[in-house]
DNA sequence: TTGGCAATAGCTGTATACACAATGCCAAAA
DNA sequence: TTTTGGCATTGTGTATACAGCTATTGCCAA
């Protein structure tokens, strides 16, 4: 009907788009990397024309990035402010932590998967990526290894609708277990060194019940460093002092 | 910059509008329980448009309550086609049903919360209401009392992160449900009331392990009405004789 | 009569325009 | 100097315009 086309759109950049899979998925995974990765603090204020414009779209994919974002329970948008990154509550986290415990002794009850050689090695290579962590305090490198370690673990649950929300809570326990990392970084990259033992020492057997009461325990010495956060025996913030601890949801 | 201001929105029907919570969060529950009671059954297409002009609202609340209903996994959305009611896989069902067995079971151990008096009446007036249903084959009323029941039941989640994945699965399984329901209605009148009457004695006792084990044994007890199901031992369709059981999924 | 192709209608995906809400600033009055 | 009220700024919520994709249908040729 109207003869308009060289309006502005179709030469932007096209930094992130259609790389992924279906469309701004992987805009949704980026930014939950950075709430996670802490680069986002809880209690930032996030805009989405601010983001539209970096990722080279409109607000309406940002806005739906958000929108799943929020139905993880990592943001909350509201109206006339803006979007703001949810301060973590140690308390509910430790219930989560306390429910991924019972997850995790369920994952060989339903059905699982038997584990092979291919996940066996899997583990192996990130154990020697992980053994290089000692010195150097690269904390993305950290955060990838423990990333694909869930999803090899994850490859071992047979009921679907476990393995969904096993990874469900993964992400949102990520920013805990982070700051944890951040806060005593050799504790942790010993710790991880041994869980990957453990689990590569299970695979060998080819136990998926073994593997999977690995993971129950190593989920259960997180549980009790969240503990000792909450009781205030561990420092809570490494830098900047602000307490992003209490929650500011109602 | 330009200055046509008497469009045409601001006199509209506003039926729906700003009744429930946030915003359109009825109209992403009332979708839902269409859905849910087969008033969409599986492999309607859904259009936008059409939906929009029903509640009085524009495309964009739509699509939102379409993007949370597809991360439900009731509607699954194609680019140039619309957005389809996912067909029910028995088969995954009955993993959920599986797992949400196992979760009835961390009720009672995860911290829960302690059934009062109040509970129990609660109870008691569905298992009234319940009572009724036996001549009317009233779906809908069916439908609301077990829902209260469900809400009732959660309420004594101590653990949050338990209950929100306990509704989250309710809802996934209720086209399930129904559709059993739909099949026998006469038996599933009678293990309703059943399952009432037993929650009742269950909280007369004060005992919210017994209410747990409860909700157990009747997710169990349809848990093999699945399998009766999937073995073909039970007639699939009631109306139309179409299959929707095939999951149409990629 | 049938198979293939092309035009088309209708849908979702994306961008943008506009309305409303919230917050901070500034000025005026006590 | 302090407090308060109004206004400007800036953000999200919603509506709509436009672009791209799909399925269907009708036409033409074999």
């Amino acid at each position: 009907m109207s003869g308009q086309t060289e309006l502005t759109h179709t030469k932007r950049q096209r930094s992130v788009r259609k790389q992924g899979g279906s469309l701004s998925k992987s805009i949704y995974e980026e930014i939950r990397e950075r709430i996670c990765l802490l680069r986002y603090p809880p209690g930032d204020v996030l805009r989405e024309a601010e983001l539209a414009e970096e990722f080279g779209v409109s607000r309406t994919p940002i806005r739906q990035v958000f929108q799943k974002l929020e139905i993880d329970g990592l943001v909350e948008t509201r109206n006339g402010v803006g979007t703001i990154v949810t301060g973590f509550d140690f308390v509910q986290m430790k219930d989560v932590y306390e429910l991924r415990l019972k997850l995790a002794e369920l994952i060989a009850q339903l059905s699982p998967k038997p584990c092979s050689d291919f996940h066996r090695s899997g583990m192996e290579q990130l154990l020697n990526r992980a053994a290089q962590l000692k010195g150097s305090r690269d904390t993305g490198e950290f955060w990838r290894i423990n990333h694909e370690r869930q999803k090899i673990i994850a490859s071992l649950i047979g009921n679907t609708a476990l393995r969904d929300m096993y990874d469900q809570f993964y992400y949102q326990t990520g920013r805990v277990w982070f700051q944890m990392v951040d806060v005593m970084w050799d504790d942790q990259v010993e710790a991880l060194c041994a869980e990957l033992r453990d689990l590569i020492r299970a695979m060998e057997l080819g136990d998926t019940q073994a593997v999977a009461y690995v993971e129950r325990n190593h989920l259960s010495f997180y549980m009790g460093l969240i503990g000792r956060f909450i009781s205030g025996e561990l420092p809570k913030a490494d830098s900047s002092g602000s307490n992003w601890f209490v929650d500011a949801r109602e």
